[in-house]
DNA sequence: CTTGCTGCAAACAGTTTGCAGAACT
DNA sequence: AGTTCTGCAAACTGTTTGCAGCAAG
């Protein structure tokens, strides 16, 4: 899985006469290792642990590749910071987001995909991408007191 | 519909304890009788235009407002600006979003919104608010050569 | 007269960029 | 050797904040 995911970003790296770099290497495989939705601090901090040399312009910059290589997904957040997410190829998920802890939790919806699908038909655009967001409390916050 | 609309505004202000000023009662006006999802910078602009001396923090601070007040809903765009938009109680709808015009189209499915409750359901989430955008390219961008 | 509001400018947070030196091929 | 990549720091963008003066009640 994660070495799938090496392999595609090498051969994207190839076809666009990328360098392949000690940087690129290990924040690719932080990234690989960490659960979803990491904002570039957190990225960062975490490639620093390990590697205290490494900019943050450059993590940054990797991650703008990796989406480029179709290996992440950008989100902006309502507090203004970016997230990126694992992304397949094909495969798209939407989010319930904790308001209370901030914790993300996937899911997937076959009907919804398709109802966008056809309210996107009837306004006449052609959709790219999508973006499904449910705020609220999770179950665990519920379970806590404020 | 404005005359409602700017009525919830004093009710709101007046059960704050806040002051009616020139400034809020232009930005409001400005605000009301706009298209919907106006950055702060457009608002400003318009603002600006028929009275020169109003300040971008005063824009902000009130748009905030309004927000607290349930008039508008912000919104994180992707490239990093915040729009408002107007928001009516109990009202909601989402949007198909053209990624070459920025053109911004409302539409509402009831059986979207319903899919959304079962699947907060499901996760036991209590839902509080939820944000669906359609990116891609609209009809009239379709019809335009690049 | 008292307190909240405004405009300005400075401060901030997240992100991007210019550049000299390091590193890959 | 030639060129790309990196780290640093400075620049930038959108937004927030401190403060002195202004204005509403």
């Amino acid at each position: 899985m994660i070495l799938q995911k090496k392999d595609a970003f090498n051969r994207f790296a190839a076809k666009r006469g990328l360098r392949s770099t000690r940087q690129r290497d290990l924040i690719l495989d932080v990234f690989l290792s960490s659960h979803d939705h990491l904002s570039v601090e957190e990225l960062y901090l975490k490639v620093k642990a390990t590697n205290p040399g490494v900019g943050q312009a450059t993590v940054y910059r990797t991650l703008k590749l990796f989406v480029e290589a179709g290996l992440a997904r950008e989100m902006t957040m309502s507090d203004g910071q970016t997230r990126y997410e694992h992304l397949s190829a094909g495969e798209h998920h939407d989010h319930l987001i904790c308001t209370r802890c901030g914790a993300i939790v996937e899911f997937e919806d076959a009907t919804i995909e398709r109802l966008q699908g056809e309210i996107a038909l009837r306004h006449g655009f052609s959709i790219t991408s999508h973006r499904l967001d449910l705020y609220g409390i999770c179950p665990a916050c519920k379970a806590t007191p404020v």
